[in-house]
DNA sequence: TATATAAAATGAGCGCGCTCATTTTTTTCT
DNA sequence: AGAAAAAAATGAGCGCGCTCATTTTATATA
């Protein structure tokens, strides 16, 4: 049992390295998973044994990536952040990973990571946004107090965040500065809201 | 070429009336193209002279109901409204007329209005995304000034659009209550930074 | 070592969205 | 009306992601 064991983590370690080589160079989209099983050394069928779907096989891939970039974030900070740094030092941490796997990202977060379908089935996605909600979660709790419905504020932020993840996949500015600009706006803006000054109307 | 023209008008509509029907029988991803051809009396290649593809077709449908729910804002808007009540009417007027295609929403606008993909070659979907943000262009234009740099408004609010469509979908609260009051925060926030009040940091 | 049992790999094949060479229908021209 | 040209409909077939009955390999038992 110890034997295959070893041997079934080398293969999914297998998979994970030629499916990563062929995103990179022909995209996501455009590998298919016979590709990946072909060079892989393994029969088109095995692959499902290992990932339940293409998807899955991708998620698993760029979760791995952004828990590299929580970790940086962990090992990075002071403490002394205030709250609006310290959500950009996540976010940005997680970027500077994640910025080789540019091009097929988009794609792939799309369908996993996505605000729509309660439970998607990709347990990597669901449990990278798991992950960093409750970073964020913690950051809010250590820096202020929240005086809004906590599924609103969750809501509020997973959807600037995943427009900051979609405008960054496809900014073609230099060094993406717009990217950072607008996760500028992005933070001020919830952490405004998480505040509670809302300054019209109640 | 007159008649021809006409039967062609006809059978688009046959064929949106029919995947109609079944979409919200059956949902969206269990309906088959083949499904939509024979029960609309037509070969199964048939169906992709009318529509590029299943999500255009789909995207066609709801874009249809949209530009109905645009059209009951234009309605029923006064023009005393305030920015935040402007946009909570546009918001809801949209929701309104997509009440019954709840169902199938959620899956066919994560690939057609995403957030991703710069052009989903989905002209449908395109452009009601266009004149949506026009809209909003106009409520921001005769509300407010704005001081922030266009993309980033832009983007925040089509992030925060896109999370309130998204959480609507889901949202299984009574007469989707929670959605309210997250279109209420939504606006409030994005009321904020249009105005470029950031109290911090600057 | 021989046998029984469990685990893993296999690849033919399914149903899907979609394409495209061919056939059928419609329009145009004399 | 009949022939030529243009437009539209057709369905066999492609390549895809994925399944599953079968075969192969590894492990436990004697």
């Amino acid at each position: 049992m110890r034997i295959s064991q070893k041997a079934k983590e080398e293969t999914k370690e297998r998979i994970l390295q030629t499916a990563e080589d062929l995103f990179l160079d022909v995209g996501f989209e455009q590998t298919t998973t016979r590709q990946i099983a072909s060079a892989t050394g393994i029969a088109a069928g095995t692959l499902f044994n290992y990932f339940k779907t293409k998807e899955t096989l991708a998620m698993s891939l760029l979760a791995d990536v952004m828990n590299n970039g929580r970790e940086d974030y962990s090992k990075r900070r002071s403490g002394e952040e205030d709250f609006e740094e310290d959500l950009f030092l996540l976010i940005s941490s997680e970027l500077r990973r994640l910025r080789p796997y540019r091009k097929f990202f988009g794609p792939v977060l799309e369908s996993s990571m996505s605000l729509f379908s309660k439970s998607n089935s990709c347990p990597a996605g669901e449990s990278a946004r798991e992950e960093h909600l409750e970073i964020v979660r913690q950051i809010i709790s250590t820096h202020s107090l929240s005086r809004i419905p906590s599924f609103i504020s969750e809501t509020l932020y997973w959807s600037l965040y995943i427009g900051i993840l979609a405008f960054w996949a496809g900014d073609e500015s230099r060094n993406q500065e717009e990217t950072l600009e607008l996760i500028d706006y992005s933070i001020k803006l919830f952490a405004q809201t998480i505040s509670g000054n809302t300054s019209s109307s109640e």
